[in-house]
DNA sequence: GACAAGGTTTGAACCGTACTCAAAGTTTGA
DNA sequence: TCAAACTTTGAGTACGGTTCAAACCTTGTC
């Protein structure tokens, strides 16, 4: 019996998992979050819905999933990215990677979904927690090169703007009139050189 | 055909959508967020779902409204509470009045659903940034009081504390481990701090 | 005081969609 | 080669939001 789930866990095809999660990335932009059904995943992954549910369980999930996948990603482009920069510029950029791109930026409706769904296991929530943390890293030590803080204070530094960002976000995809990416991306940069100036 | 709109409209007695409100709040509480259903409502109401919706015209807009009814009640509160007030314990206070009280507090659960489904209608985007706009008018002219920022600087710096909550909420929200209501509020606190100082 | 017009309320039906299930197909390994 | 486990699907179920038409009330008018 227990052989039973830990060999299916086991034998879930990642390849087959991410074949989905990258339908769902396409089925979201092209059909839009609100009306996302899980048919319309799974007709571009080219399978039906049951057999996607059978390996992901439930609809939430899948968007979890999706969260992690794309933000995993993210994680991998934006260090061989902003290697590659000066310290300015990787501010610069590290910024404009972390915000959305606009109302309808895929990432961050799934970020939303999922604080307005939040998942129960432990083991997403370290996951979605070690995210942020590679963040705030990724941040601190960029502005270690362009100040002269110490480990903690740019540490510090890089947390709260991380959740400053969070928090404008919120208004870009609400749409609140006047707030919208570019406004979020200059309000971050302008607290960011205040503090570093 | 115009007469009949319009007379409608002014006729939605708003005793009755006050009251469906708050039967929307008690059945938050009670069911939680995430089995909420219409009828929940309803039941709470004394009335059928059919009502509701006659009232609402849909599920999202009776949480929309919900959050709208709420938040507007929190403005009149923290007036008159902070009032009375020093201004160091104005703040503190504002600051747990903004934070949610836990993972499920019911006022941050209506943000994240409306963030996560954006209303679409100007009017309501109008209302929202009224709320944002007030929560920092309050705390700007705290920080007045507690510093000697000029207007435009206790401007900012209230904005920018405010996005920061919001940030530090959808951890809350989620429930990182360790990132909970406590956690939040010390962060808050110890950047004010750090610039009032 | 009766009646017409519009406003309110509801139960019953509709519809769409997430999810379940059993059966058929496929792979794996002994 | 056969059996056991894994995969895949179509049909079916459950459930919740939304619609609709009909009954009920309220109000103002002759």
């Amino acid at each position: 019996m227990r052989m039973v789930r830990e060999s299916k866990i086991t034998l879930e095809r990642p390849d087959m998992r991410a074949h989905v999660l990258k339908a769902a990335l396409l089925a979201i932009e092209e059909v839009g979050f609100t009306q996302l059904r899980v048919k319309d995943i799974a007709d571009r992954a080219g399978m039906s819905t049951s057999h996607v549910l059978y390996y992901f369980g439930s609809r939430d999930r899948i968007l979890i999933s999706t969260l992690l996948m794309s933000e995993a990603d993210l994680d991998e482009r934006r260090g061989a990215e902003l290697a590659r920069l000066d310290a300015r510029a990787a501010l610069d950029r590290l910024v404009e990677l972390y915000l959305p791109r606009g109302r309808q930026d895929v990432r961050w409706r799934l970020w939303a979904q999922v604080i307005a769904r939040p998942p129960d296991d432990e083991e997403t929530l370290l996951r979605l927690d070690g995210f942020f943390r590679s963040w705030a890293a990724e941040l601190a030590a960029i502005v270690r090169r362009l100040s002269d803080l110490g480990a903690e204070a740019a540490e510090d530094f890089a947390v709260r703007h991380c959740r400053l960002m969070d928090g404008l976000s919120g208004d870009v995809l609400l749409g609140i009139p006047g707030h919208d990416a570019l406004w979020a991306k200059e309000t971050v940069l302008a607290s960011m050189r205040r503090e570093l100036a």
